[in-house]
DNA sequence: AATTTCGGAATGAACGTTCATTCTGTTACC
DNA sequence: GGTAACAGAATGAACGTTCATTCCGAAATT
């Protein structure tokens, strides 16, 4: 954690190739090119290409819970919180495209799906608070009685499809859009 | 249209594979041999990869459109009509699990990119019909008040969640659950 | 203070592998 | 016997990774 330079520009370089091009469009040689570094020095910093992509994803996870926690109660009434979570995590998407179309490409891909599996038994990161407050919610009869990973897809689900049509310009969300999309999750979801 | 055999074999063939180990994981000697074909008799029915991997995309898509039609009337009720085209879609995903996956694939990549922009202009296939709902939908004003661009991945999202979710096993739909997921779809977008 | 030594960070050419595509000889059909 | 279909080996490009070498700054030595 204290050698930022190199290391850092090589990931920068990553995720704006992985993000805008594919895994496929971003050869080494390439990010290596876009770092300002040599091919190996790459291989200095990390293993090999699959712990870039998978620490690069890491690095990601960890940047969002923080900024979608700010400012969270968990003494807030329960549509509060959720109404919180969905619109700081949707204005997370929106403030750092690259960021969300490089999670899009992680989560359609051999990494992603393994990360899943491990995720759906023990689990940490981001989920455990979503899992926490649909599990309360499922528990309050607040939320339709359905199991809770079918609860997670309904309220995800137009979320990021909202943010993927943001991302790729076919919508302009404001903030009033912002506010409808996580309403309209919320009713995806509500008892 | 009239040579069956090799060309259908190889198509399965790819389709199989494409879907369950992504485009990477599927070389065309690959395919061939599940194929019980020469590598090189692919190119004699398809003129390079590429080429291969949009024909099976158009034939999915062709496949889906009478499915989800068979039963529909343009006369029912609007909320009728909505609960129809999106059970039949969902209930298609579950029979066609690969197709589901293949989908998935092509979405999440150049081609599924490329194909997207053309689609928002002018546009033809499975967007036509749910479309001219969602459109008339607005109209009447049964739908919320929101861009058409968002009605459509508020209402698709939650069903392609659950579609993912069910084909990776995380849940198991039955008849149930598949109307509990449809009425939720249309709790997100109904005014 | 100037000079030398030294560790390890950085480099990029070279390697081995993988893969889409092409080529070539063979088989099947009329 | 000629033509089209076919299989699979050959080809060459692209890519991830390695490694012998260079480079650089910080001790050590004078």
């Amino acid at each position: 954690m204290a050698k930022p330079d190199k290391r850092h520009e090589i990931m920068r370089a990553a995720l704006d190739l992985f993000a805008e091009q594919g895994f496929h469009g971003a050869p080494m040689a390439l990010i290596a090119e876009r770092a300002g570094v040599g091919a190996g020095t790459i291989y200095r910093y990390f293993e090999n290409r699959d712990i870039l992509i998978k620490e690069l994803f890491n690095e990601l996870e960890a940047d969002i819970l923080p900024f979608i926690l700010d400012g969270y109660s968990d003494q807030a009434p329960f549509r509060a919180r959720f109404i919180h979570l969905g619109s700081r995590l949707l204005r997370y998407f929106i403030q750092h495209p690259l960021h969300f179309r490089y999670l899009e490409q992680f989560h359609n891909s051999p990494y992603g799906v393994a990360h899943r599996r491990d995720k759906i038994l023990g689990n940490e990161g981001k989920c455990n608070v979503f899992k926490e407050l649909f599990e309360q919610g499922s528990a309050q009869q607040v939320l339709k009685d359905l199991p809770l990973p079918m609860l997670i897809a309904l309220a995800f689900g137009p979320l990021l499809g909202v943010a993927r049509d943001h991302i790729l310009g076919f919508v302009r969300l404001d903030e009033e859009l912002i506010i409808k999309t996580i309403e309209a999750c919320w009713d995806t979801v509500k008892r």
